[in-house]
DNA sequence: TTCACTTACAACTATTCAGTTGGAAACATC
DNA sequence: GATGTTTCCAACTGAATAGTTGTAAGTGAA
């Protein structure tokens, strides 16, 4: 049998963030993951280290790849209010970066400050300041902020959402077009002269 | 020595409140719990009955306990921004809640029908909804909802805002003053002619 | 005082879980 | 094909951990 290393490391990864995502890094299973990923469970201490540098790996990995899944495109008010409904997509259809966000949040607190991670953020704030132009830094940041706490938080709090609107036909796609609306009206407002 | 029944599940229902505020339900420890409050873990099962109903219990009692502590007054999109301010200081001097709501969905899911829960949040939009007279009830709802949304992920996603926006002097008075304004710039859009 | 009930705790059980070890099979290189 | 290295797993270890039990002591009512 040959062996296939990278395969075997995707395999736990792949597995790593499907359990991190649905149970977090405390009530996620060593276990489950080796099973899952139907590989012995020492090679996970190989080559990720222990459960919590697991984590970081399976954070930053999703991050990074997110990077390019949702581009920021256009300009003005309407192309903010455009990329917050396809970032609303994004994670509607996939949970697992809002879920390891909050889990980010919430196990670990203010996260160590990994340089790659600063950059990242750093590249999305000035992309979306050139969206608004005359807009500045921090208020772009401001608005970035909200827009991703609206996307992330929907899919956590769908419980919330339940008790507050009610379960309804189509009632995703209200939600998703509430928060495009609304992010065209904060940036319109941000706008020089707005 | 005289018992005092009511004051042993206070003690515990407070360790509790914090123990599952700081690291959720797969995170928290029972016996952490009952060393906390100075009391044998056994009154647990016997008060509160196992440890995910100690939870329910915790979160409910909050959850009440603040619909007292944050009442909504006035009227009009200047009383809903109001709202939101002040929801946004509750939050910030005591971030249990905004925790314990984003353990709950990001571990329990979809919440049990808990019919106190259900009253609970119902009531809450009723009265949103008369803050806003002319709004029905859904628009009121996904007003709240945004209100909530925001508020409540301030303090879990911190390290967000640190990349986003960088930590400065004044920013959680920056950031509140935001949501205000926005939260009344989106009552105001939602009211008849708005 | 007696009896039924409640409060409380120390000690226990049975299980789960992260992390390790020893060794076997596959591979690479000389 | 001999030698050293890498991949892999079954089985193990030791530490927690949720939940229980046995018992003693306090309470209240007859």
């Amino acid at each position: 049998m040959a062996w296939d290393t990278e395969r075997t490391k995707r395999l736990l990864l792949d597995a790593a963030t499907a359990e991190f995502s649905a149970h977090g890094l405390a009530g996620a299973r060593i276990d489950r993951i080796a099973a899952s990923a139907g590989v012995n469970k020492e090679r996970i201490y190989q080559y990720f280290g222990k459960k919590d540098e697991l984590f970081a790996t399976v954070l930053g990995t999703r991050l990074r790849a997110m990077m390019d899944e949702v581009p920021m495109t256009g300009e003005g008010p309407e192309a903010a209010g455009d990329y917050a409904g396809r970032l609303f997509d994004h994670h509607l259809a996939d949970t697992t970066i809002p879920r390891l966000v909050f889990w980010e949040g919430l196990e670990r607190g203010a996260a160590a400050t990994d340089a790659a991670r600063v950059a990242y953020h750093d590249a999305k704030v000035q992309r979306f300041q050139e969206l608004l132009p005359g807009v500045d830094r921090a208020m772009a940041g401001e608005i970035l902020l909200t827009i991703v706490t609206l996307v992330n938080a929907w899919p956590v709090l769908a419980h919330l959402d339940g008790y507050l609107v009610g379960a309804s036909a189509g009632r995703t796609a209200e939600r998703r077009a509430f928060i495009v609306k609304t992010t065209v009206a904060i940036a319109r407002a941000a706008l020089p002269g707005g």
